[in-house]
DNA sequence: ACGCCCTCCTGTTGGC
DNA sequence: TGCCAACAGGAGGGCG
């Protein structure tokens, strides 16, 4: 489901919940989601107070009174839902599209009387207790650079891309390279840089470097300006889709006409993915 | 190092 | 109408 804006939004949404909130009770329903549940990790979170809340790639990162921090990764279907006080009395909200209460695998109890819910249909998401900043731990201690800080830019994009024979649209996926572009912002940044998905990385110019990292940028910040992309799930804490789908170009658009010049988008199939694009607008 | 393929899981959809 | 294969926003891991 959720790409960075997605991520993005959802950590803002949480935010006032979390921020400076006791996690009073953590109610654990299964032993596992993508990962076994830690021995110890309801035992650890209890009783800790949520100094703030981060975001590395499409980690959210809550940062704990014991200077360490709970890593959430939502995976392909995963959700945050905030339940404040009014809210709580079951059947009076809606969760999920289907409203479906069996895939509520965490609750939160916070201090400040908000119930905080992670619900995953398809349990690819995960949450994992880490010492100290979390920076260091497996999952994350490989990532790429955050692709709206300063270090993603058109001299390393095209420093990347150097050799590499792979299709530039995995590439854009490759999170070892640069994080938090998924299946969707990743044709619609290649759309947005004129690229076509197949070329091979290393067929890229200077000039289509520093388009691509331009495309990347405008795509995220418009994405996260909208609350996200909502295509069948995605619902942000408050229960609201996010808008950015109607502002897509390419992306699920197979046959309809180019939004800039009406030739029919195209679609294939790459890495086993959906790829989209505009034959006459992409080269 | 790189590139390709498969896997985890459930729910929905589209084609016959 | 009903069945079932294909597919869905992620990403780890194995293999050559």
């Amino acid at each position: 489901m959720p790409e960075l804006p997605e991520v993005e939004t959802v950590r803002r949404g949480l935010q006032p919940a979390m921020e400076g909130a006791k996690i009073m009770k953590a109610d654990v329903r299964r032993k596992d989601l993508r990962f076994p549940f830690q021995k110890d990790f309801v035992a650890r979170l209890e009783g800790q107070t949520v100094k703030g809340l981060g975001r590395r790639a499409k980690y959210l990162m809550a940062d704990l009174g014991s200077g360490d921090v709970l890593l959430m990764h939502l995976g392909m279907s995963g959700s945050f839902r905030v339940l404040n006080d009014d809210e709580k009395t079951p059947g009076k909200f809606h969760f999920s599209r289907s409203e479906d209460r069996a895939h509520d695998h965490v609750v939160f109890q916070m201090s400040s009387g908000a119930a905080i819910v992670f619900n995953d249909p398809r349990r690819f998401g995960s949450l994992l207790y880490a010492s100290g900043d979390g920076l260091a731990h497996p999952r994350l201690a490989k990532l790429g650079p955050e692709p709206l800080a300063p270090g993603f830019d058109a001299d390393y994009l095209f420093r990347i891309t150097r050799r590499r024979r792979v299709a530039i649209k995995q590439l854009l996926m490759n999170s070892r390279l640069v994080v938090g572009v998924g299946n969707i912002y990743a044709s619609e940044a290649l759309f947005r840089a004129r690229i076509r998905p197949r070329r091979a990385a290393r067929s890229l110019s200077r000039a289509d470097a520093a388009r691509l990292v331009r495309g990347v940028r405008a795509v995220l910040t418009q994405a996260i300006r909208s609350g996200g992309t909502t295509l069948r799930d995605y619902l942000g804490t408050d229960g609201a889709p996010g808008y950015f789908r109607q502002r897509l170009y390419v992306y699920e658009r197979r046959g309809k006409p180019c939004r800039r010049c009406g030739t029919p988008v195209r679609s294939f199939t790459q890495g086993q993915r959906s790829t989209y694009y505009c034959p006459s607008c992409q080269k």
